[in-house]
DNA sequence: CCCTGATTCGC
DNA sequence: GCGAATCAGG
């Protein structure tokens, strides 16, 4: 996978949410988390609180650099350290998730950017989009959207697609597209997408046929009520 | 253990 | 330029 510059906008657009590096990695695929932080870094992207990095130890020494860089001279003034500005966390829960559409929409000059696109997952069948797949390009008419652009990864307190990782259970609680879809999250049975109850509801024992079958536990929480 | 970001350095 | 390996804190 190399750096294009839609992928690059879309690393930029989620180290700035805050995403974190893994986050952005598997969901841009096809490249590692440490992947995504040295691009964050070549890009200048900055500096986010970092573990290791809480402050600067003022002290004259400074000598657990692996590297003893033998730079002297470096006559740059104090480089103002802008501290530690508050970063979003993970699961921020605002309690507004709903992304206001707003009419701002309307400026003309403004370029339609690729956000990430909206991937699915679930039991039922349909896979998320993956590193090799074709992007769908975007760019001939992107006419007025009716909704906001911005996926909105942060659906308030809810594990959101962007959540997922390996050891998170994958199971789709609401409808796909609804404001308020999110995904169990709890920590999966070890060696399956989902957690040790949804593994009960997607895998079952086939019953000898003919066998009257209870109705079938859906995703989804069954069909769509309206 | 898991996670996180930072840094280094061979490619 | 890239990213695996490594480091180091939570």
């Amino acid at each position: 996978m190399s750096w294009t510059d839609e992928r690059i906008d879309q690393l930029k657009a989620m180290w700035e949410r805050g995403l974190t590096a893994s986050q952005i990695a598997d969901e841009l695929g096809g490249v590692s988390r440490n992947a995504v932080i040295g691009k964050a870094h070549r890009l200048g992207l900055q500096s986010r609180p970092s573990p290791v990095k809480a402050n600067e130890a003022p002290k004259k020494a400074a000598p657990p650099v692996r590297k003893p860089a033998p730079e002297a001279d470096a006559p740059k003034p104090a480089a103002p350290v802008h501290h530690a500005a508050p970063a979003p966390v993970r699961a921020p829960a605002p309690a507004a998730p709903a992304p206001a559409p707003a009419a701002s929409a309307a400026s003309d000059a403004e370029p339609p950017k690729p956000q990430p696109r909206i991937i699915s997952v679930g039991p039922g069948g349909f896979l998320r989009q993956g590193p090799g797949d074709q992007q769908a390009p975007i760019p001939p008419a992107p006419p007025r959207r009716l909704v906001p652009a911005k996926p909105s990864p942060e659906i308030a307190g809810k594990t959101s697609l962007l959540d997922l990782t390996e050891r998170i259970c994958k199971w789709p609680m609401g409808h796909p597209g609804e404001p308020d879809f999110h995904f169990c999250g709890e920590a999966v049975n070890p060696g399956f997408p989902y957690c040790v109850e949804h593994c009960g509801r997607a895998y079952q024992a086939q019953l000898p046929r003919g066998t009257r079958r209870p109705p079938p536990p859906l995703p989804f929480g069954g069909p769509r009520v309206r």
